[in-house]
DNA sequence: ATCATATGAGACATAAATGTCTCATGACTA
DNA sequence: TAGTCATGAGACATTTATGTCTCATATGAT
């Protein structure tokens, strides 16, 4: 065998559990390899047990996060364009990532020092922005980093239940957050 | 024996569960009759299950959430204040009611049934105080609906993470629902 | 054609949560 | 004092997910 990490099936597996485990978190390892079409003792040979599995989905998930950003803020022209479109490019991501916010990651050393590692990089852009105007001063950043997320997460939400289209809920959202914190009087 | 429902071994029970499931929603019935500082046997004469206590739970913060909403709401002054009160009445629940958005509790018909309804009576609420000018007209009601539950999540994590106080968070995600409503122009 | 390898199916053992039952104890009451 | 009742502790069976193992098969390479 050359490596097994570029085998399909391991990938099937990998795709079927972030399917599976979006519709139901608790959902079996047996359910997870059946929807893959695999046999519940092949998943055994590709992953060492639940934890290892989602700790690669965790990994996985957030590859596929920072790519998404770094594609999205590539050719921005100021930090506020970048935030911004890296907004618009997370939505999408909800119905693969979000079920891994109920997971307990603690136990990952590795995993959870990266997520520090990108969250303080991504605040720092944030400051960048601030000093920009993108939203008041007198707004803490960690108010503004918090409904930044909240509010990819109701996006993604009104997408799911198929209020607006992805473009329509990037929009309101946007415009939400950014008119929301501009000028913090009320 | 009077009334069962009275004892306070039920009330502890309940209590416990609250705690313990939103600090590890995957908790054991072990678990939290220790906390209850009871037996497990004792857990299982009051409730029939898991899935029993849970519907208890579920319950229990939907007669907490409307009792806390009505108070708020009481003396409201307009459609408007009443949602502002409630929103801000709604966040320190956070604490006791969060862990239960992460239950599984579509096979409770009567429980659904309830949503449903206090979700219609809180969109006609909504409605009406769109009338009155709360958030602009050309924003739907769906996406003020889910602005305004996900900023309440917004604060109540504000909040437990130290960044501010009750009162603190309750203003800014206040300020931030309505001035990000309130034009839809950017 | 032969061989190596990954797989599917299923048997089997293990672990953990759950549900039920019994019994002794302490509190409260008649 | 005697009786009733809820409880705590623990034994026991059941269920479910999990992990390991074996063996037959299919696929692809030599």
């Amino acid at each position: 065998m050359t490596n097994p990490t570029r085998l399909p099936v391991r990938d099937a597996i990998i795709e079927a559990a972030f399917k599976v485990l979006n519709a139901d978190p608790s959902a079996s390892l047996g359910e997870i390899a059946s929807a893959a079409g695999v046999g519940r003792a092949t998943l055994h040979r590709h992953f060492n047990g639940r934890a290892d599995l989602v700790c690669e989905l965790t990994r996985q998930a957030m590859r596929e996060t920072a790519h998404a950003a770094d594609m999205a803020s590539r050719n921005a022209l100021s930090y506020s364009a970048a935030i911004r479109k890296i907004f618009k490019a997370i939505i999408p991501l909800g119905d693969r990532h979000w079920f891994l916010a109920h997971e307990p990651l603690q136990a990952l050393p590795d995993v959870c020092a990266q997520t520090k590692k990108q969250e303080s990089e991504f605040i720092k852009l944030v400051e960048k922005a601030k000093k920009e105007g993108l939203f008041h001063s007198s707004c803490p950043t960690e108010w503004f980093v918090l409904t930044y997320d909240h509010l990819i997460h109701a996006a993604w939400e009104m997408v799911r239940k198929g209020h607006a289209t992805d473009a329509q809920a990037a929009d309101i959202a946007w415009t939400t957050l950014i008119q929301g914190l501009k000028k913090a009087k009320h």
